[in-house]
DNA sequence: GATTAAGGAATTTTT
DNA sequence: TTCCTTAATC
């Protein structure tokens, strides 16, 4: 045992009272920027540096990333080295999940060989059981396949039953209640049938198995330590399974801020962080209130924009970082002239030192960096995106994986008619025969027993001899089964879809993923569970030392931070986004997470606005809308700025200096609009 | 039963 | 606009 504790002298008193506190419950309310990583990682540490063994911790996170980072900073922190730190379980909520149920999966009830589905897949197989029931076929108001999973997911995440959800976030469906009902319950049946597991599931088999008092004791019975970061961002069921796992051991951290709470649309309840006390008695309370990343200027703007918040739990932060410019807020005559901005500041801070890597550009939707990204491009500088259109969602890239889920799982319906549709001859009708008698043998060779229509006569063989060589491929290298899907796809790929250079491209780097994994299984396991979020996290690593700008989605910022941060686009309907202005609950939302964006920045902050952007589906014709700077940035929050323009000019541009622009601009907007 | 053409709807954030 | 569903044709 290491009983050498000097490495705890660089926290504050709160961070070193929550890294030593004992046993029993422990909230730490830890405001942005206020050292809560540190501190996790720390506990971390320091739990073990007291003897407990890493494989009795729980470490659950948001991301896998930030489960490694946490886990990387333990082991810089105390002498202990990585070679006890890697053995912490750590990860997010569904991972762990996953690990669980693998260990456990006949008491859950599921077959050893169950594969997870992405939420496409999700939505397929919800359409599939939707048409089987011939529901929306005579009404074409009956809710689409999104909307059909959203409210599922709804219901089961938040523990609720259809008609609260209904009323309060689809009030168009209640209509459609009970045959959405029947929907369901066949939903859930044909899962079971087939062995697969949505998203959902992983939770919900977690908290099912916790519910039974010896399956309890048994996993509860594996961890002397829980801990939870970005607490404020859990939901029911997953406050669910940290009660059943901590019933006969009340060793539990969460940390959170419940100021940062941005996933409501994932049936987040913030009132998990506020009753935590409550549903673990005796709970110390502990909050970091000092923040060390802004600089005082930043920190100002920040509180005063979240001090607008209704319901605010946390203090003030303070900062003693005294000195720094205070933040612009740069109003744009159109897009056009916020990258130009943008990109002109960028580089001028790189001239200044700040490599690229340090700045970072926010927005609310991944589509709004679109125009910027271009002229990145054009400008020769290279950046990394986060959020937005996911490189799994490519069509390319999910027919190669259904290739090897259907190897893993001949059950796996959805994926099996990814791999069918892609023979001549074979369309959805012989698909799903096809798929009823494989499943049946549960084996992929059971192709051959199948007699194939004889337009597809073709194709048939190859897939027939392509399923052979997967099934008996060398289980311990997943690379050379995708190199033989390979040999089969790539061709078919290119005279099915545009670009097929790019796409290729793709599929070498899924190549070179898979040759890090030992088996297959795992490899289908993290590219659903832990997808890369940006596709140059994909490719190995030749150009590691290459400097890079990043973009990214104001959620997939979460718990980042940067030297330089741009916010774009920060006006009215975009942020608050016009999706999410319906009601009080949601514009406070949409308030936290531009709260989230500001308190990004460590030295600069710019937050900028187009008084015109384009609209691109607004209404059937491409047309350029006026808007207005974001209804957060208040008066308060403007008197602690610096405001800016650019590129506008003559009457416009003094207004904008003097931040009184808004009548005078707005009567001049309306009365040009008209004829754009 | 497969393929293609025409018509209709929608538009965020992510494990 | 694009994506997705449905209806008509092969």
């Amino acid at each position: 045992m290491n009983n050498n504790l000097e490495w705890l002298d660089d926290l504050n008193a709160q961070q070193r009272q929550a890294v030593v506190h004992g046993e029993g419950p422990l909230l730490v309310v830890a405001g942005a920027g206020s050292g809560k990583t540190k501190t996790l990682a720390y506990r971390v540490a320091y739990l073990i540096s007291r003897g407990v063994p890493p494989e009795r911790i729980l470490l659950m996170t948001f991301t896998r990333r930030a489960a490694e980072e946490m886990i990387k900073r333990a082991a810089a922190a105390s002498d202990r080295g990585a070679h006890m730190t890697s053995r912490v379980w750590g990860g997010t909520f569904h991972s762990m999940a996953n690990r669980i149920l693998r260990m456990y999966n006949q008491q859950a009830g599921l077959p050893s060989d169950f594969t997870v589905m992405d939420e496409a897949d999700a939505g397929d197989l919800m359409n599939v059981v939707r048409h089987e029931l011939n529901l929306g076929k005579n009404d074409k108001r009956f809710p689409r396949k999104g909307t059909c999973l959203g409210i599922y997911s709804r219901c089961v995440n938040g523990c609720e039953m259809m008609e609260p959800v209904l009323t309060r976030h689809y009030p168009w469906c209640l209509e459609y209640k009970e045959a959405l009902k029947t929907l369901f319950t066949n939903y859930v049946i044909r899962k079971q049938q087939r062995g697969v597991l949505d998203y959902d599931d992983l939770l919900l088999y977690w908290l099912q198995l916790l519910n039974n008092e010896a399956m309890a004791r048994e996993i509860g019975g594996r961890f002397d330590h829980v801990l939870v970061d970005e607490y404020q961002d859990t939901n029911t069921v997953q406050a669910g399974i940290l009660r059943g796992l901590r019933r006969f051991n009340t060793n539990i951290t969460v940390v959170g801020d419940d100021a940062q709470s941005i996933y409501s649309f994932r049936a987040a309840n913030v009132r998990n962080i506020l009753d935590f006390p409550q549903q673990f008695t005796g709970a110390t309370v502990i909050t970091l209130e000092q923040n060390y990343r802004s600089v005082e200027p930043i920190l100002e703007t920040t509180n005063r924009l979240i001090s607008q918040s209704r319901e605010r739990f946390t203090k003030d932060l303070w900062s003693a970082r005294r000195e720094g410019q205070r933040p612009k807020i740069v109003t744009c005559k159109d897009e056009a002239a916020q990258d130009r901005f943008v990109v002109e500041r960028i580089l001028e801070h790189y001239e200044e030192g700040i490599p690229l890597h340090k700045q970072a550009v926010l927005f609310r939707a991944g589509h709004l960096s679109d125009s910027l990204e271009i002229e990145l491009t054009r400008r020769n500088i290279s950046y990394h995106k986060y959020g937005g259109l996911r490189f799994l969602e490519a069509a390319h890239v999910k027919d190669l994986i259904s290739f090897l889920r259907v190897v893993e799982n001949p059950s796996d319906e959805i994926a099996w008619f990814r791999v069918l549709q892609m023979i001549d001859g074979i369309g959805p009708a012989t698909a799903g025969k096809i798929i009823a008698h494989v499943a049946k043998a549960h084996d992929p060779r059971a192709l051959k027993t199948f007699k194939p229509p004889a337009a597809a006569k073709e194709g048939w063989a190859d897939l027939g001899q392509l399923m052979d060589d997967l099934v008996t491929a060398e289980e311990g290298n997943p690379a050379a089964q995708v190199q033989r899907i390979r040999s089969f796809y790539d061709d078919r790929m290119a005279l099915r879809y545009e670009n097929a250079q790019a796409r290729r491209r793709d599929l070498e780097h899924i190549e070179q993923v898979a040759a890090r994994y030992k088996s297959r299984r795992q490899l289908l396991t993290d590219l659903t569970l832990d997808p890369p979020n940006s596709t140059s996290d994909i490719a190995a690593n030749p150009l590691k030392d290459e400097d890079w700008l990043v973009l990214s989605t104001i959620h997939s910022a979460k718990g980042c931070e940067w030297d330089v941060v741009y916010v774009i686009h920060a006006s009215d309907g975009c942020l608050p986004s016009d999706m999410a202005t319906d009601n009080d609950r949601e514009i406070e939302e949409e308030l936290r997470l531009a709260y989230v964006a500001m308190t990004r920045a460590r030295n600069f902050l710019y937050v900028t606005w187009p008084l015109r952007y384009y609209q691109k589906w607004g209404s059937y014709t491409d047309k350029h809308v006026y808007s207005q700077m974001s209804r957060f940035l208040s008066d308060e929050v403007r008197a602690s700025c610096e405001m800016v323009s650019c590129g506008t000019s003559g009457y416009a541009d003094e207004m904008d200096q003097r931040g009184g622009y808004d009548i005078v601009e707005q009567v001049r907007r309306q009365i040009s609009s008209q004829w754009d």
